[in-house]
RNA sequence: GGAGUGGGCCGGAUGGUCGCGCGAGCGGUUUCCGUUCGUGAGGAAAGUCCGGACUCCACAGGGCAGGGUGCCUGCUAACGGCAGGGCGGGGUAACCCGACGGAAAGUGCCACAGAAAAGAAGACUCCACUGCUUAGGCGGUGGAAAAGCUGAAACGGUGCGGUAAGAGCGCACCAGCGUCGUGGCAACAUGGCGGCUUGGCAAACCCCACCCGGAGCAAGGGCAAAUAGGAGCGAUCAAGGUCGGCCCGACCGGCGCUCGGGUUAGCCCGCGUGAGGCCGCGAGCGAUCGCGGUCCCAGAUAGAUGAUCAUCCACGACAGAAUCCGGCUUACAGGCCCACUCCGCCC
RNA sequence: UGGGGUGUGGUGUAACUGGCAACACGCCGGAUUCUGGUUCCGGAGAGUCUAGGUUCGAGCCCUAGCACCCCAG
């Protein structure tokens, strides 16, 4: 999984992306820039106000396993995906179903 | 059986399927991909409160300042930790708690009340004898014990003698001080003798003893596109800077000569064989140490553990490594084991 | 990783060297007004972030913890 790492291009995505909420998270997206390849990119985060360390992990975790079941990244899209308080007691199923609305979104761009 | 005290340990288990980090092997189209095997968070990984290891610095050394510790003896790499002992306090007891050096080195503080808060004076009431006065009262001499009042705290305590009344004025015991002896490495305990006594607060300043260079793995080092600059040696003044602060002191910087190499995003090293775990034997009351055997046990770099199924139980708390280690402290569902104390009953 | 700071009524701030926790706004009641506001009078409301300790006595001193904020790389 081919993640976004610089905090620069984070916060651009920040100011530039598309939002789109779910309660289990919410998702930025943007077009991945030309020079960083055709592959599309990834970033989780879990914020401060979420908790301690093991439950700001274990939302990171579960929402990046979800995006592997959903079949992510995706091609020539960057998303970051930013967790929410319910994101780390949430099911499976229900953060399937979360990845798929954002899908659909994605799709309506 | 009930109540309790101290110590140690565990922190859901087993198996299947799909995934993730790291390592090794094999194959391929050798930046990478596929596949097989192995391995993969804690007792606190936490708070960052102490102590070290390690690395670098422009670190000779000295003085002042600053910080820390504070009964004694040990253990340890070191510690503000631990063990044993002493003293004081609490508990019927097992046991627990204690910043526990110095107040005749000095300075300071002790509100209100009270005569007085530390220098002793005796100056509020007072006590004894006595003079004057109708009485109330006014004075003289001696006293500082007793009683009164205040306060958190009042200038050794109790008793006997002594005296006009009294005072360690004398004596006995007790407390405290000094000194000598005995036991103990020591803290200290204990016995004799002496003179008769000097409030509390040092988590107030301080004194005494001991300890402390600074920074921190984003330490520090290597590779190398791009940008433009540096290093070594020598003599030596001023401004400036660095060595935690200040003063000495040292160095950088500035000048001359010589030499080819120095700084910033990414990658690599540091980065896990260690004051290491387990077992046994031995020394020691113990902390701990010695010897032998055996094992290799996370190393990510936006940061790896998730999902699901089955079975079982007491239905699972607090909580996630980021250089490493020794402690301390704080959080925590539930459970197990050992030793000991008190109470009740039975034999 | 290292360093610094703050915590006091509902809110914002005081408390000098340890000695009765003070002020403003807000709140409640009353008066004034036809009613509301303004104004005037009166009143309630914290025991000082938590737990210990030192002291006769702690918001202040000490130890440990909790929460929040800030700084450097």
């Amino acid at each position: 999984m081919c993640t976004i790492r610089s905090n620069r291009e984070i916060d651009e995505i920040f100011r530039e992306g598309t939002r789109i909420v779910h309660p289990l998270a919410i998702a930025l997206i943007r077009e991945t820039p030309p020079e960083r390849g055709p592959e599309g990119r990834v970033a989780v985060i879990a914020g401060k106000k979420l908790g301690n360390a093991v439950r700001r992990n274990r939302s990171k975790r579960v929402l990046r396993a979800a995006v592997r079941r959903a079949g992510g990244p995706w091609p020539g899209i960057d998303v970051v995906l930013i967790a929410r308080p319910a994101t780390a007691t949430a099911s499976p199923g229900g953060l399937d179903s979360a990845l798929r609305h954002i899908i659909e979104r994605i799709g309506v761009q």
